[in-house]
DNA sequence: TTCCAGGGTAACG
DNA sequence: CGTTACCATGGA
């Protein structure tokens, strides 16, 4: 059974070569494949996991289903939707462009890496589990526990040799212990965060929808910030992957604070007083900017394997 | 071996 | 309020 659930056509600039590099700036990946230019990853649709084919063809991008439940309008739009979010489609990306021609540190960037959007997390739990598990170590090892999480406590689909997870729910999570999540080397910090972050959605007091009610991206920040292991960089961070705040800008990154230094060309990272400054012109689409800085890192932080 | 890593909290003055 | 110790382990 395989079956096409969506043609998007694509919005200018795009550019899926710029997508897949982002996609496979990590061997250590578990949540998704990128195979011949093809991005395969399950996602949840009506409670059921579904595999998804995303193939670029000419000027629009097809969406197959292979795997899981039969083609009902609802689950075409879910798919559709899916994918418009994870890859920012509906966005206007050329004021960003126009906007950035005022910055020489990230113009340069804009006309190299044209086409790319940011990648995001439409999630909420997967992109609040991975902002956590990435606090204060390196990416690589980051992968790694989010691999050893996914692989843990997700849910797995096999087809032809491989294996397809999907992130654990918030309700598995909310049931562990912080035993449980230190024995695959998680922080007992970073245990409680995650569990904290669980059972607030279990519970239904945190939510994407809740979130983004107000349509308000500083008071979801506010709320954000007010759960214990969110502080102001987790927010914005989901703010700019989930939430799609072009404006969010987790300022105390330190993939930022690196890469701004190397596009200075001085041997020190730079103040927040001096990030501040240049920013100043990125106003609006600081979490585009800060995107484009971070593509210009991948050398540092390839996985070995 | 040393230093740093896509931070955050809590305890201190 | 601003500053500091601590978390804890892997990667380079």
């Amino acid at each position: 059974m395989k079956y096409k659930a969506s043609s998007i056509q694509l919005p200018e600039p795009f550019s899926m070569s710029e997508m897949i590099g982002y996609l496979t700036r990590s061997a250590n990946e578990c949540l998704f494949y990128v195979e011949a230019d093809n991005v395969y990853r399950m996602i949840r649709v009506e409670n059921e996991p579904v595999l998804v084919e995303i193939t670029c063809r000419n000027d629009e991008l097809e969406v197959w289903i292979l795997d899981g439940i039969p083609p009902t309008k609802s689950v075409r739009v879910t798919v559709d939707g899916y994918v418009r979010d994870w890859f920012d489609l509906d966005r206007d990306l050329r004021p960003f462009y126009r906007q950035m021609e005022h910055c020489p540190y990230v113009s340069g960037l804009g006309r190299d890496h044209t086409g790319l959007r940011i990648v995001g997390v439409p999630d909420l739990f997967e992109a609040l589990c991975w902002a956590i598990v990435g606090q204060q170590i390196n990416l690589a090892f980051a992968y790694t526990l989010k691999r050893r999480f996914v692989e843990t406590f997700g849910e797995c689909l096999r087809l032809n040799g491989k294996e397809f997870w999907l992130f654990p729910s918030p309700e598995t999570i909310a049931n562990l212990s912080v035993a449980e999540l230190r024995s695959i080397q998680f922080t007992s910090r970073k245990s409680e965060y995650v569990l904290e972050v669980a059972k607030r959605m279990t519970e239904g007091t945190l939510s994407k929808t809740s979130l983004m009610q107000s349509g308000d991206f500083k008071a979801a920040e506010r709320d954000l910030v007010k759960i214990r292991g969110i502080g102001p960089w987790t927010a914005n961070y989901v703010l700019m992957r989930c939430l799609r705040d072009p404006s969010a800008f987790p300022i105390e990154d330190v993939g930022l604070h690196n890469a701004v230094k190397e596009r200075l060309g001085i041997n020190r990272k730079p103040t927040l007083d001096e990030l501040r400054a240049i920013a100043s012109k990125w106003t609006g689409w600081e979490a585009y900017a800060t995107f484009y800085l971070w593509r210009s890192l991948y050398h540092t932080f390839r996985c070995r394997d």
